[in-house]
RNA sequence: GGCGACGUGGCCAAGUGGUAAGGCAGGGGCCUGCAAAGCCCUUAUCCCCCGGUUCGAAUCCGGGCGUCGCCUCCA
């Protein structure tokens, strides 16, 4: 069995197979959100990629350790902290609590660690100490910022190279103070309406970037195997997150950096002025499952654009949809011994490709082509006679592989079938049947069908279940 | 000005040298009392265009056209 996992490293810009600095562990930094607002569908979906990611790792055998941070003090939730009128943690509560709800609703496996920056101040503190005694820093105005002239590999993620790059790029010209416009401020010096932080350093706030850092290294190591994040993190702040990390002690930060790529929506870029910009809630409010989101979310490939469309999203549905067709048809189907079997052989391709997909770096869309195919498969032994129950355990083995993985299947909201008074209808209107009394059948059907529920007359009786 | 990505059937999308996965939608059929579900067949001799390399290219090279991202807070 395949159990080779590559990934496309932006460091190296290329497929490179996963060699973990522990023997069968895998430490993870995923950037999480800024807790400032409800997150979008863009976010989770880099969210999503991530939960994919520490799934794969585990179905191959790791044992995952992943980090994901939240942002908790940085310049938008301070000013929308001060707007509300409310103090920064009560306001970085709410969306904190939102987030995780979100992660529960996408089935979102959770991280180890979920440490907020406020909680990491000390360390960021030690961080910035042990550049300042190597000279990679500067204060001004009583803010100190990393001189990035000072760490030779600057550069080296993003391939920005700030000495070609300036003509036409627009510079950040509020910064006035810093030596060169390519610097980063590590500590803020304080200021009316801010947060303050009394530190050997003196008073102050920490920089956005160095909070990363700090956490990453304090419950990963100063050396970790994977970093995670959007595209857009790559430059500036996985940039300087290297720098810093690198700059203080003097060894390799992160050995693999995993980029997700955005999703636009109906092919624009996602914004609120535009009226294409979408939380979860309000995708759950127009009645989507979220299940159906999830699937559409890691559908495409990580690396690949998403456009994410309504058509999109009805698609997903009934992907999902015979997932579940599947499943019910599976369970009410009698066991048989032999005709029409499925061949083990079709198992094996599937995990086979299955894994060879997700190893091939986390080729999500062809790991769902090998699970329709099974589903394919599953459905025509079905019509052929049946599945024996030695095969159909083996199902049982590849549908929870998928699962684990990909974390589409629909729960089964069990009492499908236990209903007294459905029941008692299904009874009468199998009489009806009987006796060719269709009309009557018919109307008992249209009744269920009022309510949501959808009878299916399959050779094995009757079965219902809710839309 | 610098760095980079992408362009495959109606839509989404896999496929990076050997003759076009998978899903959705459409058409036809089987099954069914009729449905539902499912299955089968069907839709790209062709992968933006032009040239080249090769026995052979959607896949490699060159040129062109088009779309987009980053270089500023951003998943």
């Amino acid at each position: 069995m395949t159990s080779k996992l590559r990934f496309f490293n932006t460091l190296s810009r290329q497929l490179e197979e996963f060699e973990p600095i522990d023997e069968g562990k895998a430490r993870i930094y995923t950037c999480g959100p800024t807790v400032y607002d409800f997150p979008h569908i863009g976010n989770y979906r880099t969210f999503l990629f991530e939960d994919v990611l520490r799934r794969a790792l585990e179905l191959f055998g790791f044992e995952v350790t992943q980090v994901q941070n939240l942002t908790d003090v940085d310049d938008r939730t301070i000013q929308r902290a001060n707007e509300n009128g409310v103090s920064l943690r009560e306001f970085t509560d709410r969306y904190a609590t939102a987030f995780f709800e979100d992660l529960a609703t996408l089935g979102v496996e959770p991280a180890e660690h979920y440490p907020r920056a406020t909680e990491y101040v000390p360390q960021m503190v030690e961080i910035i100490k042990r550049l300042e005694a190597g000279g990679h820093t500067y204060r001004s105005d009583g803010s100190i910022y990393y001189r990035i002239s000072t760490f030779a590999s600057y550069g080296k993620l993003s391939g920005i190279r700030p000495e070609k790059n300036l003509a036409g790029a627009r510079i950040d010209v509020d910064d006035y103070e810093k030596e060169d416009a390519r610097d980063f401020v590590l500590w803020k010096a304080p200021k009316e309406g801010e947060p303050v932080w009394e530190t050997d350093l003196g008073p102050g706030r920490p920089g956005w970037h160095i909070e990363c850092s700090a956490m990453a290294m304090a419950l990963l190591g100063e050396t970790f195997d994977i970093h995670c994040g959007g595209v857009d993190n790559i430059f500036p702040h996985h940039e300087n997150e290297i720098a810093q990390s690198e700059g203080a002690t003097g060894c390799e930060f992160a050995r693999y950096w995993l980029h997700g790529e955005h999703l636009v929506v109906e092919g624009e870029k996602m914004a609120k002025r535009v009226g294409n910009f979408f939380t979860l809630r309000d995708l759950v409010e127009k009645g989507f499952d979220p299940l159906v989101v999830r699937y559409l979310l890691i559908s495409v490939p990580y690396r690949q654009r998403l456009n994410f469309t309504f058509d999109g999203l009805h698609a997903a549905e009934q992907a999902i949809d015979r997932i579940a067709n599947t499943l019910r048809r599976l369970a009410n189907t009698p066991q048989c011994d032999g005709v029409g079997d499925l061949d083990q052989a079709t198992v094996d391709e599937f995990h086979k490709d299955f894994r060879e997909s997700l190893g091939d770096d986390l080729n999500t869309a062809r790991a769902l082509a090998a699970l329709h195919t099974l589903l394919r498969r599953v459905n025509t032994a079905l019509d052929e006679g049946g599945i024996c129950g030695e095969r159909r355990a083996a199902v049982d083995v590849a549908f929870k592989e998928a699962d684990s993985v990909l974390g589409i299947f629909p729960r089964n909201d069990a009492e499908a079938g236990s209903d007294a008074e459905i029941d008692l209808l299904i009874d009468e209107r199998k009489a009806a049947r009987a006796n060719k009394d269709f009309a009557r059948a018919d109307e008992i059907r249209d009744e269920l069908s009022a309510k949501g529920i959808v009878l299916e007359d399959t050779p094995h009786g009757t079965v219902w279940h809710r839309e």
